[in-house]
DNA sequence: ACCATGGGTTGAATATTGTCAAAACCTAAC
DNA sequence: GTTAGGTTTTGACAATATTCAACCCATGGT
């Protein structure tokens, strides 16, 4: 163990850490590193160390404003024929689908810390997108939001084949955010409806189930509505009950629920198992989050907007272009 | 005179924002100019266009963490508002001052040594701070200083109420920089002033006075000037005393002399009494080093600064923004 | 007291980035 | 259709930053 590091320190102008002064002088005094060793005494070597000290110790953090991506014309239009409060639009990038996911998450990760104040609830939905906004939240925040925030599980958990459940997505972010959290203990779905039904009257489950409907602020991904979809590669829905519910009109899902074009819950076998938020539970939030990309989310987000549940929205330039397509 | 820049097309790229998706590739992505350019297909020098434009469009926000940086910053002010050689500003941490007056004196001890040089001849005035300071030198360094150093006792001693005495602030912090010591082995202060003139010119006494004067480098701390003070308390001055320097427009305290808010030594009773180093052999050091914090000390500490005696401040934040609000 | 160890530092080779004037391009007016 | 005037892009060069293997020095164990 290194306990203190034992660094040169002449020519200092503040006792500060060496690493700090350096990086100090290099972004915001904007010296270059040659300068800076001169003034330091040390090497330019050196002070490359320490500028890449700074930044993998959090001290610099470099990120792209959030208005170069809601000010420019995709997200403009996207806002008005939507009549949405913000859009978010990223650009795609190389054409990997992948590749743009990160890009939305990594969107939404940065702009996330801004939408939300001290005493905001958030409910937070569970998926590929919501996990990897959580991730992207690690390095853009080095966990100085301001405080006093709650994030809760909107749906219950699942076990997947991808390795992060709906558990994960939540505390992850509520890590990030240094934010209280409070977890779903209960499966999304369950094969008997009283089950559901027992299990919902659990004091212990209808206490986190109640503390969904105090949240004020949401964050959730609109999932599509075919046969290779989250809802049954995850479980939540069998082929079957899938067919049913495209017979139905099903367009999109939202929080393990569907919803037709007009972003209306379609009632069905489904409700009665599923434990987790209602969907009118999401209707006049201050702030419903809909994070999203690729051609086949078009649909369901322009559903779950329809459906009210949405105010902002986080998505690719590619899907924002589809969006507007009519 | 917003007019739409019309740039080349190129690529399946958005036209719309080449700007940011370049921006993007740099800054989150890790590409570089290079890569960029292949892919957006343009010339390495048009990246270079884009990723300035991306700045000063302010699209690019370069943040230096909070945590690490406000103490620098305050540093930074405090060096150039009082034109001082460098300035050292700790977190106050919780609000309590004794735990304050401790990080101060740590930082101080971690930062000293790193201030002196071989040959140096180091003046040591007295009080709590100073004290902690000579412990603080404990932990950090093991008296693997630099060696050839001359530690010099700058004022007399005093029976204190408080367990330390300007001999063990001086010794200590002679002991920890593996530095020589001379004592002022004299009173500091003597009901008379006959008595007093006759100690100084005792040989020995003589002797020690006289290296005071050959002193390049000092460190002391600024007294405030108030009856809770320790000048009152350690038994320098009578209340009445205080009373007339106050009357005289005193400030602060400076080795046991009063200064006015000019840093200018009040001429008084007191001055035939003390045994100790004068005022004016502190000006034109090589380092003056002034260790303080509290809200009661602003006003000392800025007078001893205003009567030039001083070239380094270790403080706390809160202190130095009290001492850079106007 | 000695040596092994590991982090901090360094100079030189390498890679990346910034600069600048010239060329290409677009728009709009002649 | 052509030209003027502005902007964007470009290539070559200069400045700057990064990498890497070797070095130094303090530390901790033998």
């Amino acid at each position: 163990m290194a306990l203190v590091t034992r660094r040169r320190n002449a020519g200092q102008i503040s006792g500060e850490s060496i690493v700090i002064e350096a990086a100090w002088m290099y972004y915001h005094d904007g010296l270059n590193q040659t300068e800076i060793a001169g003034q330091l005494g040390v090497s330019r070597a050196t002070v490359v160390n320490y500028l890449q000290e700074a930044k993998t110790r959090g001290f610099i953090r470099i990120s792209l404003s959030a208005s170069a991506f809601t000010t420019h014309q995709l997200a403009q239009d996207l806002r008005e024929k939507y009549n949405l409060t913000a859009a978010y639009v990223v650009p795609d990038g190389n054409g990997r689908d992948e590749d743009t996911l990160m890009r939305v998450a990594r969107g939404a990760g940065e702009w996330l810390p801004s939408l939300l104040e001290p005493g905001d609830r958030l409910g937070v939905a569970w998926g590929r997108t919501i996990f990897e906004v959580a991730e992207a939240l690690e390095h853009s925040q080095t966990g100085d939001v301001a405080g006093d925030i709650t994030v809760s599980q909107l749906v219950g958990s699942m076990a997947t084949p991808y390795g992060f459940t709906a558990e994960i997505c939540s505390a992850h972010m509520a890590q990030r955010l240094g934010a209280k959290c409070i977890n779903l203990h209960a499966p999304a779905v369950l094969s008997d409806p009283d089950l559901a039904a027992r299990l919902r009257a659990e004091p212990i489950i209808r206490d986190q189930i109640e503390a969904l409907s105090r949240c004020n602020k949401a964050i959730f991904a609109a999932g599509s509505c075919d046969h290779t979809s989250h809802v049954v590669s995850s479980g939540v829905a069998s082929h079957a009950d899938l067919d049913w519910y495209i017979a139905q009109g099903a367009t999109g899902v939202l929080c393990g629920r569907f919803i037709d074009a007009k972003g209306r819950s379609i009632p069905g076998d489904l409700d009665a198992r599923i434990i987790g938020v209602e969907l009118d539970r999401l209707l006049n939030l201050d702030m419903g989050l809909l994070v999203s990309t690729g051609a086949d989310k078009v649909a369901p987000m322009q559903a779950a907007i329809a459906g009210g549940y949405v105010t902002h929205v986080v998505t690719s330039s590619s899907t924002a272009a589809g969006m507007l397509a009519e």
